[in-house]
DNA sequence: AAGTGGTCTAGACCACTGT
DNA sequence: CAGTGGTCTAGACCACTTC
C-alpha cells in the first residue's frame, strides 16, 4: 500500500505547462485584456519559479498567436481586429469543410455511433428543457459533437489547425450567444450532417457545413456589433 | 569612423536562431534523415553552447512538425508518410485557393505589377534558354511569383499557414522535378492566374489553382513512386 | 546501480530604454 | 547611467532506462 494512494492520479505536469495553461486561461477568459503588457520576470516571481519555464510557456503562446513579443517592451496580449475575425472565419470555412469531407469518407461505424449518441442526448434535452437551462445543457453537447466529428476525419493535421483557430475565437465569449440564438437550427444542421456522413456524401456535407459557418459568422458580427464588410470572407 | 565598419551589416542573431536554422537546414537538406535521433545535449556540445537555447530551437522545430520529442528517447526527425503528403496537399489546396481568391479581390495595382514583372522575366528566359539552364533560371522565378502572389492576398494568417505547409514538402526535393516536368504548363497557368487577378475573378482563379495543385500532387506521387490512393486528397 | 534525458534554478551579461 | 528586458550559462535534480 503506497503512502499516498492518490499519487498516481495526480498528474505531475511540467511547470511550463501549468504556467502556459494559466496564462492561456487568463487571456481566453478575458482576465487579461488585449493590449495588456507583461514580462517573463513578472510571471516568474508571481509563481515563484525561474524564468526559463515561463519563457517556454510564452513561446508556445506566441506561436499560437495569443500574444506578441515586442522587443524591449515585453509581451503583449494580442487582440483581434474585425479583419482578423473575418480571416479566421474564412480559414475555418476552408479547413472545416475539408475536414467534414474526410469524415464522410473515413469515419468508422463506431465513430458514427459516437456522433449519433451526442445527437440523441441533445434531442432528449430539447424535449425536456427550455430557455437558459436548455442552452446550458446544449453547449457542452455541441462541443462533444464537434470533437467526435472532427476526430472521425482521421486527418490530424487538419483537425489541429481547426482547433487552434476555433480557440482564437473562444476568447470573445460570443460563442454562447451564437449557439443560444440558433439552437434548433444548430441541432437540425447537425442531424443533417450526420445523415450525410452515414450516406457517405462528402460534397453535401461540405456545402451544408459551409453555410453553417456563414450563419455563425453573421451572428457573430451582429453580436460584436461591428458592421465590417463580410464580402472578403465569403470564400470556400 | 567606427572601428569595424561592417559591424552594422552583420546581424547579431540570437543563438537559438542560429541553431534553429542549422538543424532545420540539416533536415530539409536531407542531411538528417527521418528517424534520426539526437538530444539537446549533443547539439549543445557540438556548438559549444548551453542547452537552453538548443531547447528553444528544438521547441520551435517541434511546433513546425519537423521533429518529434519522444520522452526518454530524445528528438526524432519526423518523416512524411504517403498519408501525410496527401493531407498536406489537401490542406494546400484549401488554403491556397482561399488565398488566390483574396488576391483577386485585394491585390493593389502595384502588387499586380510585381506579379507581372516576374512573369515577364520568366517569358524572357523561356525564349532564350532551354533544358537544364532554363529550369535553373525558372525555379527561382516561380518562387518570386508565388511570394508576390500570396503577399498580394493581404491575408497574413492564411499566407503563414501556406508557407509552413509548403516548407514541409520542400524537404523532399521533388519540387524541382515537378517544376521541370511541366515548365511550360506552369508558366501558362500563372499567366492565366494573372489574368484572373487583373479581371478580379476570384472564382476562376480558385478553380484554376485547384487543378494546378492537383497536377502537382500527381507528379509528386509519380516521382516518389508511391501508388497511394489519392482519392482522399481530392477535396477542396 | 550507473547512465541518460528532461526540466528547472540562479544568476551573469548585454542591449536598449528613459530620465 | 540606473533600470529593465532579453538571452545565455552552468549546474542541480529527478525520472526513467538499461545493464
Amino acid at each position: 500500500m503506497p503512502l499516498l494512494s492518490k499519487a498516481k492520479e495526480i498528474k505531475i505536469k511540467p511547470v511550463r505547462e501549468i504556467v502556459y495553461e494559466h496564462i492561456r486561461q487568463a487571456i481566453v477568459g478575458g482576465e487579461l485584456e488585449p493590449g495588456t503588457r507583461f514580462t517573463d520576470g513578472e510571471i516568474a516571481t508571481e509563481f515563484n519559479i525561474s524564468r526559463t519555464p515561463v519563457r517556454e510557456a510564452i513561446q508556445k503562446l506566441e506561436t499560437e498567436g495569443l500574444i506578441e513579443r515586442v522587443p524591449m517592451k515585453g509581451n503583449v496580449v494580442k487582440g483581434l481586429l474585425p479583419k482578423d475575425v473575418a480571416q479566421i472565419f474564412a480559414l475555418r470555412k476552408a479547413l472545416e469543410c475539408l475536414a467534414v469531407r474526410y469524415v464522410a469518407v473515413n469515419a468508422t461505424e463506431e465513430e458514427l455511433g459516437l456522433i449519433r449518441a451526442t445527437l440523441d442526448q441533445a434531442k432528449t434535452y430539447m424535449n425536456t428543457l427550455q430557455g437558459d437551462a436548455l442552452a446550458d445543457a446544449y453547449v457542452p453537447i455541441v462541443a462533444r459533437y464537434n470533437k467526435a466529428m472532427f476526430e472521425a476525419s482521421h486527418a490530424p493535421r487538419v483537425v489541429d489547425l481547426i482547433w487552434s483557430h476555433r480557440e482564437m475565437l473562444d476568447r470573445y465569449r460570443v460563442v454562447r450567444i451564437v449557439i443560444a440564438k440558433r439552437l434548433h437550427e444548430s441541432y437540425s444542421t447537425r442531424e443533417q450532417m450526420y445523415g450525410y456522413f452515414v450516406d457517405r456524401k462528402p460534397d453535401d456535407a461540405a456545402i451544408l457545413w459551409a453555410s453553417h459557418i456563414d450563419r455563425s459568422y453573421r451572428i457573430w458580427i451582429e453580436a460584436i456589433g461591428c458592421s465590417e464588410d463580410i464580402g472578403t470572407h465569403d470564400y470556400m
